[in-house]
DNA sequence: AATGAATGAGAATTCATTCAT
DNA sequence: GATGAATGAATTCTCATTCAT
């Protein structure tokens, strides 16, 4: 039977076979994609053998959602950081907003490859799979409900269908995140850009004739 | 040396032919994603032998991109048939934003699948596909532009960055079109939801203090 | 669409091509036990593409059932082939089940390899062909039941438990065939041996104190 | 210097072991078949680790190796056991067969999986497995030729060729108690049998046309 | 001596594509 | 031109055995 030292240097051991497949899965999977990614090569990217791999997951799919896992909890781990100093006026509220947003692009910086791949090639992974990534997208979508719920109590935003329009922020906000990282808006800066999609979530692109426009407060 | 008329019936049996197929390859792709998908299955659906695929198509994501191209063209046919009515000021401009999207929605439920199947797994299918893909959306934000444009020179949309604000739109309404096809709000009919999205679009969620917003025109 | 001869010519192929695996994993077999084989063998020796196999046959399990299924109709056809002179009396009877064995044993000759195959491998490839094996038997065992019946009826016969006893028969059969084909009987020549085997059964190895004994009609 | 006394709790304890893990193998071979066996589900029954099976054993083929001679050992053990009391007439050699075939039979129900298994499998383990098998059958057509041998000096059984018969006795017995055990001799009680065996053994199926039959003692 | 994590050779199977008819 | 049989490269996954602790 094996000592109690023994077995505690085995569980280190292990968890560290784990993140080393998990790392190198995620450099296979952003390299060839979902479905171009082989077990074979996250095994050599992770100096293991390839029996190796089926003891630690149980396929492809397996080490694609603990993969997932990893990630998600990275992402709510660091919102859970970010102070929750609630706006009292509009002004405050987009100051906030673009703030955060901004801390967020930077530290999704680092990550953008991992979140890119989950959210173009999530969907074709599975159903099961799929269920999960709306569980994240859900899960941002209640946050951002919650800022916005607050806002319409405090009278400094419309009393509009928070729940849809949650989604709507969360949409644009991938899809515009795309668009960056592709190079799809080569004429602004991050900051200008995150500016730009904050003033329109918040007074749309309308003006009313009269011309009182509640846009561009620059 | 065949008949003129010979080689006419060739050409349009043969084009009946390819049309099959694309419709076979629609079917098959919507049931079993593009990576799931079998050439077998394919052409014994369109009633084809295994070797004929390969007389109208390169290979799998050949006739990907054909049945692609078909679709497209089919959405900008329709687009086409929209009257361009321009509006005259903030109302018109959201009466008839509604009530083309509306419209959209209504033509887009027939080809639902489809537009789907393209939007979820188009990213997953190589580079070249991704390419043609970014080309639609392109050409839909274009269009949004042009609407854009006009309103801005026109004096009631705000100056905002016109082609950072097309792309987010473009962006929201795949969203949003995901989120309704799968039963993600549930609340709301497809009519209220358009509205909301276009006051958000509008409007934004904000409300200055003074109260004076510019929302909710209902 | 196919002209009639040339399907003639397709299905001609196909039959050669089927035959041709299964003599084939009929050498495979019997070179290597069930288990040892490998489909990669087979269709080499077959001159055959891996995935060409998989057209003919579900898998290995597969293709050795329809070696079976080959196997066991060529046997019984050689059955009906023999002429069924019913014996008057025990002593017809006797040499008739002498003159018959001598006859199998010729003809199995040729098949040792593949009868002893299956007995020995067959119990071990699945439920579903054990069932397939204990089929024949019983085939075997209704055949060696019908002479007993009719010996019993017409009096040349104890009226013993025909079913068990058969079974008995076969299953002595059976077990004497391995034995010769190993060269266990060293002393006895195959005809010998059949005449002993054959004493056996018709009078047992018992001897009434009397002396008046029933056997070795010699 | 480990003391004499620890020397033999460990040599005691090494052989509970190697017992545990022998038990755990019959439970699982029986379980599963030889080839359906996996070394890590004898162990995880043994509760032993992975390794510890092969400080004990070769490998697989030598676990079922030395199961079958522990068997082996077990089965002659029985035999020794039994009292030889030679019969002086064929009624008395008929009684003292069925009496000690039905010992035998009650004897083995409990070991009744381990011998199918071996019958079954046996053959294709391996050519050394395979002599193992044959010297065991062989020895038990010794022992049914020492009876034979005895009985045909005696005068109350036919001067027939006592090591083909033997070997045919041993393949009845086998083949009938399979037969038994998969219950296809449903109308008849295993005493029926047994009975009916050792009259078809004694007397044959065989009558003189005159009648005066040999056979149903009863 | 005991353990169980690691290994990798090996086998089955699939399916896009080719090609003879 | 149409067909569908043939192909084999490619990939996954298993499990007996080894070995570091």
């Amino acid at each position: 039977m094996p000592s109690e030292f023994r077995k505690q240097a085995d569980a280190r051991r292990r968890e560290q076979r784990r993140e080393a497949l998990l790392d190198a899965a995620a450099a296979v999977f952003v390299r060839r994609g979902y479905h171009g990614a082989l077990v074979s090569e996250i095994v050599s990217e992770a100096g293991a053998g390839q029996g190796t791999f089926y003891r630690y997951f149980r396929d492809k799919q397996g080490i694609f959602e603990a993969l997932f896992d990893r990630f998600v909890a990275s992402v709510f781990a660091e919102f859970s950081e970010m102070s929750a100093n609630l706006p009292r006026n509009v002004e405050e509220y987009r100051a906030a907003s673009v703030a955060a947003i901004r801390r967020i692009a930077a530290r999704a910086e680092g990550n953008r490859d991992l979140l890119m791949l989950f959210v173009r090639e999530g969907p074709t992974v599975g159903e099961a799979f799929e269920r999960k990534l709306r569980g994240f997208y859900d899960g941002l979508a209640a946050l951002a409900r919650g800022y916005l719920d607050h806002a319409i109590a405090g009278g400094f935003a419309r009393p509009c269908h928070a729940d849809a329009v949650s989604q709507a922020l969360v949409g644009m906000a991938f899809w515009m995140a795309q668009q960056w990282w592709h190079g799809r808006v080569p004429d602004l800066t991050i900051e200008r850009l995150i500016e730009e999609m904050v003033d329109f979530a918040f007074f749309g692109f309308g003006r009313s004739a009269a011309g009182g426009d509640g846009g561009t407060v620059r």
